[in-house]
DNA sequence: ATTTAATTGTTGACATGTCATTTAATTACA
DNA sequence: TGTAATTAAATGACATGTCAACAATTAAAT
């Protein structure tokens, strides 16, 4: 549409005013995305009983196979601090997806599985999740969602950008 | 054996799968990244006794002006559902922030007016709010962040884009 | 070796988000 | 007119996220 045209505007006025409305949109649109990518993502996987953040959980303990893991490093996998992975996972051990036991070493940790229920779960969401990711990325190319995940792993690391940008 | 079956396997699976890690990976640069501006943000209103979501209603309310706003109404432009406002503006008047009232023509109705201090909250964090902004934008390029706006536009408007992208 | 510090995880208190239901007021319609 | 449907907002119940404080265990220090 008029994005061109908003460009060139912007390169014309080349003040600080409409680079902090650009990026003000930018921080907005980035919220309302994810937001929105949660909701829908929420509505594939709440008819199996369990939440996206349970889901998460149960991808990373799937991923980590039969030794487990311990609670606090399921957290630092998440996007998560520690308090909430506690009840997080109390739920998930009373559904019997997920069991916890002391490690017989380090007597602080405990080391997280998933059950075969809980597996069971997860595989059976795996091609819906897939399906539901083409759908939700379906106005994007495959190289533009390339370019979308640049972009924003640049936001979370803006130093590592300088190595690779410096032709600016 | 069959060549051509083979080769078909392989272009099948070289065209899906890492389109599909593409696609995932994607998902979850975009919630981590949503999540990481959230929490910046965070740390930047709380000192001010507010959250972000109560700032966002703060902003939403000036912006309405002294006739402000519906609780529906406000609860249409952020990113929320109903019951959630309605506490939000709980809090926000127990402070002092907000004012509501309800409509004498539509008694149904009850307008939300920021009030001086909620205003003089919001305008005090105008410009901090900017510069965090930037702060948080500084890896990208001002074209760059004109793309990030497109491209999530785009994944929360995907028909729109059929127009302008039928060159594909 | 005994005290101190750090690590791991849990709990309590509270803010927010969501769903289902409810109340009050308004509109539709028969 | 009078009853049903709709709308605006609030409430209750519950899941999650965050902070502060805590207990248990292990590591470090002197």
């Amino acid at each position: 549409m008029e994005r061109p045209a908003i460009r060139r505007l912007q390169q014309e006025i080349q003040q600080t005013k409409p680079f902090v409305n650009s990026q003000h949109a930018a921080g907005l649109s980035l919220l309302r995305t994810a937001d929105q990518a949660r909701r829908e993502f929420d509505s594939l996987v709440s008819p199996m009983g369990i939440s996206v953040e349970q889901y998460n959980v149960l991808r990373i303990l799937r991923g980590a196979g039969e030794k487990g893991l311990p609670t606090l490093e399921i957290a630092a996998r998440l996007l998560e601090q520690n308090p909430g992975i506690t009840r997080l996972l109390d739920k998930l051990e009373a559904k019997g997806l997920v069991c916890r036991a002391r490690c017989a070493t380090d007597r602080r940790q405990v080391f997280c599985t998933i059950t075969a229920d809980g597996a069971a779960i997860v595989n059976s969401l795996d091609e819906p999740a897939r399906r539901q990711n083409q759908q939700f990325f379906r106005g994007l190319s495959a190289a533009e969602v390339d370019t979308l995940i640049d972009l924003l792993d640049r936001l979370r690391y803006p130093e590592t950008k300088a190595e690779n940008e410096r032709e600016i």
